[in-house]
DNA sequence: TTGTATGCGTTATCAT
DNA sequence: ATGATAACGCATACAA
């Protein structure tokens, strides 16, 4: 019943041939003749011979495979990067590995040292929020492995990096705060450590300067899980709304801190938008379709897992030493609901 | 600048030993001097060396890695999925190799084939909407590949099966809308080729008979695609709302069908859920929070990926033939808003 | 035009 | 206790 893959070996021995001629003639080289390669690829296709690629992958000293690290698969931005990822990877004939740090630092040095030991070709990586040290990193680049980081890049790494502007998202969605009629605008933001995080927020307070308006220190809080534990989120909304200077907006600078906002807003009663405006960061495919007037700051994330992509394997197929590295930013998306929105009731 | 990746020849030639000596130095033979062995590991650990992957699976014809095939990883239900899948393989030393059919048959067929061709161990599937020729699954299985489908499961294909508990979760779903007062019940299901699809509409119909409805077929449809596209979606809507026998609720059967139907609602300015209601069978994070009665249908998708994984890596690693396949059935969750739902104005 | 031999990195089976 | 050799499947330099 199961029977054994056929082999190069297994065809030149029905065909009376050596393996080479077979090889060739499965080649298609203009050294065998057109009588035996017929005869070769008919038998081939016949007993539907397919090439062991770990053969091939030993005797090239390549694998055809990249490796994805991500601190977390069902995050709506990463899955899309890897659909992007795997989209430009299967048109070049590689395949995707992937793992998961879990935002954890013992399962991403790990992973990165099994993905390491040339089981792939290239790494793209998105470190992990509680990352520090980058040693592995850094030994990675030493060996010559091509690697690429995105959405989460880290300055000092020599690496290729593909990122988007959070500088200018978030200005530019506190920008639409402020044009929207909104006086009081909060951020709540993730981890302080990620350097998203500071550019989203250097963002928001250019903006407010740029408006004239005063940068009002608490109105501005972090999430040290990026918004992932609803309590997080219910701590910082519960102080603010609690405070003299109470916010009328609030900018949300991940996906959960967004739906967390929500979810508060929805148990408190709040109404969004008119009782309190809301714009967020947000990969969700609802995001726009949840409240009326929601504007949502996306990340063109599949696109920016092409691009890293793209960027790995040519980095891949180019073998020499690295001494330069890219660094993409894309832009982000302020995507805005078409129908009318209401506008908040301004004070 | 880039050195190559330290071999066991390396170690032999530099410690003068024979490759055999270091090969069972490093795997702690007890036929190795101890002395011989401190050297040899010390000399590894020194130069960091890794064992390379490739060649042991071209010795154990077997490659530590698993193949997972789904239509779109940028699915939350897949995504979730690929989360339990990736955790349970790293916990048995697997890696997760990933690949999408987009729905596509032919991206099927060929993604199959590339895991096939020996560099997995096993794989798991999800099967394409548009599939209805499982020729080459069953050649899979016919080769001896280890196989698990989850969620879209062909129902006459030896493979081991995991899935939810489609059947109930159409009928619970459709008594919910009952019970909430809806009297044109519709349903729109995926692709009429996938089982799920049956089942789903099977539990709808017989919510209806048992609640003495009448089935009417011009309320039930089919998305080949799954709702990937919203013109197939909106193409269904367009005809039931011109029809005489108009619904006053739907039954969404996927998660794109379910957002896609918001979306036409959205568009058409249909009110949820007081000009029609809406329950959607859907893994979102936030469909919960979309309209103030939405209740949704969530499958398990997480565990349906630990299980899968671990039922694959049993297949692999117990090597027999198989004979009798598994078929594990998970219950869905009808998740339902706390807040008071607005009921729909009964005509 | 075809065949032989070698090597990719590793381990297992023989020697010594 | 250690070494030489073959084998996994494939491609290719070198012979014939």
């Amino acid at each position: 019943m199961k029977y054994e893959a056929i082999t190069i070996k297994d065809i030149a021995k029905a065909l009376e041939l050596s393996t080479s001629t077979v090889s060739r003639a499965l080649r298609d080289s203009h050294e065998i003749s057109f009588e035996t390669k017929e005869r070769v690829i008919a038998y081939a296709k016949e007993m539907n011979y397919r090439p062991n690629p770990i053969a091939l992958s030993l005797k090239e000293k390549r694998s055809s495979s990249i490796g994805v690290l991500v601190s977390e698969i069902a995050n709506s931005f990463f899955s899309q990067a890897i659909n992007g990822i795997e989209s430009v990877a299967q048109e070049h004939g590689y395949n995707v590995i992937i793992a998961q740090s879990k935002e954890d630092y013992q399962r991403e040095v790990s992973a990165l040292n099994y993905l390491a030991s040339r089981s792939v070709d290239g790494i793209l990586i998105s470190v992990s929020a509680g990352t520090s040290d980058f040693s592995n990193i850094n030994e990675l680049y030493l060996r010559g492995m091509p690697l690429v980081s995105f959405d989460r890049v880290v300055d000092h790494l020599k690496m290729h990096k593909v990122k988007v502007d959070n500088y200018k998202g978030g200005y530019e969605a506190t920008k639409h705060l402020i044009k929207n009629g909104y006086k009081n605008i909060a951020c709540i933001a993730s981890s302080a450590y990620l350097s998203i995080t500071e550019e989203r927020v250097a963002g928001y307070k250019d903006a407010l300067k740029s408006s004239g308006m005063a940068i009002d220190e608490t109105m501005i809080d972090y999430c040290l899980h990026s918004g992932l534990i609803y309590e997080e989120v219910e701590a910082v909304m519960a102080r603010m709304m609690k405070q003299k200077n109470k916010p009328d907006a609030i900018l949300a600078c991940s996906d959960k801190i967004t739906t967390n906002v929500m979810r508060y807003c929805q148990i408190k009663k709040i109404k969004i938008p008119t009782k309190i405006g809301l714009l967020g960061f947000s990969n969700l495919d609802l995001t726009d379709l949840l409240t009326p007037s929601l504007s949502v700051v996306r990340q063109p994330a599949s696109e920016m897992g092409r691009i890293a992509a793209e960027l790995l394997i040519k980095t891949i197929e180019s073998k020499r030493a690295l001494t330069t590295f890219e660094e993409v930013i894309l832009p982000t998306e302020l995507f805005q609901r078409a129908s009318s929105a209401k506008k908040p009731k301004v004070k």
